[in-house]
DNA sequence: ATTACTTTTTAAAATATTTAAATAAGTTTA
DNA sequence: TAAACTTATTTAAATATTTTAAAAAGTAAT
């Protein structure tokens, strides 16, 4: 009984995270079920504290709608956003709120056989500090780079396990806690169907520019993974005939003519042939990260060298671009992930692409767009990886809250 | 109350439809109901005729289930398949058989303003010739080539309408029977997830050989049809630098280099300039399907020249799958249409396309067939979009039924 | 301020659906 | 060949869910 309703109290806890505040009616709507069930599955919810009335709705002409929202502090996510260099790991509330700080751990995952256990014994370091009981947390939500089989929680990329066990199991063990990871490109477009641009969209690119080049695919309002979760290899995609070594060991890919790491290439190369650019004085640093942002500072300073970088790229990005629109018919392709800093600079070189490269009436139908979810983008989809497929415990007549509200009556 | 168990209803006719026979407990499992909830419908529609029992199942150790089929003969589906020279029209029961016979239309498409109209009488004239009643047809399904708007009911390429309207709307209004129509790659890859090889699989790709190059998606065991309807324009994906001119306007999709079209022009173009071949004698005939069976028997009998063709055009069409794999990671790629005659003569090349496009790791988890599905596949097509789409009117108790119950008492 | 109109909430009645137990019809084992 | 075990179907009782109708709470216009 509880186990059948259960699905309903799950569905409302979901769609009050990701909305952050619904009436009684609305919510009847988006769990397709009556109101007066609706209300009754509020109720109990309220009454385990899961949920809290906040006040009446703006009019609409008739009686003003009771509003709900979640228990900021009911529940808590462990978010971990792993790049190649840098770890990051984040308490959120139901609010999408940050307990406490962000910490950040410098975790090279390349060749590092105690990668996974420094995590491990990071998080535990970290949810010790913070004072909050285990039991609050529904879970973590790990975005990682690398070639990920979801399912079976294996990263053939980097965090090799001992025995081959997946990534879940062994982080479970440790901690306790249920696990979910997920590739960075696939978090960061949750995060942006979920509170980003592609919010209410049924289709939708997200392409995370960064050192690579990646692909979260939102198809049906779901994100795609494919068969084995290897979907979204946007970066390896046979498309040109330049000889150029990838990463993958094929030539021809994508990656090797847009990616960060190729504009900062590319930067070094055109100023040691003797390019003209205001970039040439301290350029390079070493530094990827500092690279970059000189780059787009001097793109964006008019620099003629640093524009044609990002042109000569973008137009790249914009014929893989010019592909996804004709195999997939999106409503709308977002620009994310650093690349995003660089903003309006890929627009017209894009949209250049797509003029060429496009069907009109296809591209006629897509929108382009730059990313406005920043830096933490990652981390918030991370928690929404948690809340998107972990059931809360949710025990209203448990022995806990029997106990709790005796404890409470006297 | 009958409208609301009505999907249920509609459920279990689809899964018949599709299935053949089915027990009363595989059906449960299907509609996700309790067996005695399933029971019951069924004891309706057995009561309206719709559904017949039809003997025990195999054995499986305890009690021989009871099995379930429609009845064949109660609804009608009209199918009908275009290409753009020949039109074929066919009526199908609930068993897939053909009721009377095929009836073929020559009717061009391009450039044709009477085409609609054609299309109209005809099927009018064949309603009326199979003696058959305009209410047993649950709809009809068509599949034509051409840019699709499944929602509008538009065909960009074929088939306007006079003021805009929808082919379905002018369609009905003359016939007074619901219409529906989807693009012939869109429709054979339902075929195919129905009832060939993409059969309960959740991510296949078929890829329609013809005149051009289609592409159908299954997503999520669903057809995929993007925002618009225009997904899977495989064909003009951009992927040479060839300079030459599509029939899109644009240069270097992957249909300038692919085609049958294309093969039989090479195959002008290679004798023109002096290949030796046994081609050589009676090529080109003029008609493109008689050259085309050409070119397969030559190379089938070991022609260097017609297998260097197939060789070339299966080269380029493996690195189109290989994008497809990268992006989607599918189960199985399936190749059908007229193409899939060909067979055999295309797994080579599109291998070692994949073996120098594709990560192994992606390549490895996806299958490569051809259809077994033949010439006939449009047309079981049609009739599956369909049941996949059409309320069939049920009405257990409605007036007409009481009347043949008591008509039957009589 | 009264009336007419909206929309939300609530309570009671009606309906839909599932669960659990009983029955039926086989297969397998000793 | 009977007892033990499977699986399928039917029935009745229990539960879940929706529908209906009425009450509550507001807005807008006169």
């Amino acid at each position: 009984m509880i186990a059948k309703k259960a699905n309903y109290h799950q569905q409302i806890i979901k769609h009050l995270y990701f909305a952050g505040s619904l009436s009684c009616a609305e919510l009847s709507i988006l769990i397709k079920k009556s109101v007066p069930l609706t209300a009754k599955v509020l109720n109990e919810l309220m009454e385990s504290d899961f949920v809290l009335e906040t006040g009446l709705a703006e009019s609409t002409g008739g009686r003003r709608a009771q509003k709900y929202e979640l228990n900021a502090g009911q529940v808590y996510i462990i978010a971990v956003a792993m790049d190649q260099l840098i770890t990051r790991v984040a308490i959120l509330d139901m609010h999408h709120n940050f307990v406490g700080d962000v910490k950040k751990i410098e975790l090279k995952l390349a060749n590092n056989p105690n990668a996974l256990t420094e995590i491990i014994s990071n998080i535990q370091g970290f949810i010790k500090a913070s004072g909050i009981s285990k039991e609050k947390f529904a879970g973590i939500g790990i975005s990682m780079p690398g070639f990920i089989d979801v399912k079976k929680g294996i990263n053939y990329s980097f965090l090799k396990t001992l025995h081959g066990e997946s990534i879940n199991a062994c982080i479970e063990n440790a901690l306790k806690i249920p696990v979910l990871i997920d590739n960075d490109s696939s978090i960061i477009a949750l995060t942006e169907l979920k509170m980003g641009r592609a919010r209410g969209k049924k289709n939708a690119m997200v392409i995370n520019v960064g050192w690579g080049v990646g692909l979260g695919m939102i198809l049906n309002a779901e994100l795609y993974r494919g068969q084995n979760g290897f979907a979204g290899e946007f970066s390896h995609i046979p498309m040109f005939n330049n000889n150029k070594l990838c990463s993958c060991g094929k030539t021809g890919c994508l990656e090797t003519e847009t990616s960060l790491q190729v504009l900062i290439e590319k930067a070094k190369e055109g100023l040691k042939g003797g390019r003209l650019s205001g970039l040439a004085k301290d350029f390079p640093t070493g530094h990827y990260e500092t690279d970059y942002e000189m780059i787009i500072d001097a793109a964006l300073k008019g620099d003629q060298f640093a524009v044609e970088l990002f042109s000569d790229a973008g137009y790249n990005i914009g014929r893989g671009i010019a592909i996804l629109i004709h195999l997939l018919n999106p409503e709308i392709v977002i620009l994310s992930g650093l690349g995003a800093f660089a903003g309006k600079m890929w627009e017209a070189p894009i949209q250049q692409a797509l003029n060429k490269h496009c069907i009109p009436r296809l591209a006629e139908n897509t929108v382009i767009e730059v990313s406005k979810l920043g830096y933490n983008a990652a981390l918030y989809g991370a928690a929404a990886l948690v809340m998107e497929n972990k059931t809360i415990d949710y025990h209203p007549h448990s022995e806990k809250h029997k106990q709790k509200k005796i404890l409470l009556i006297k």
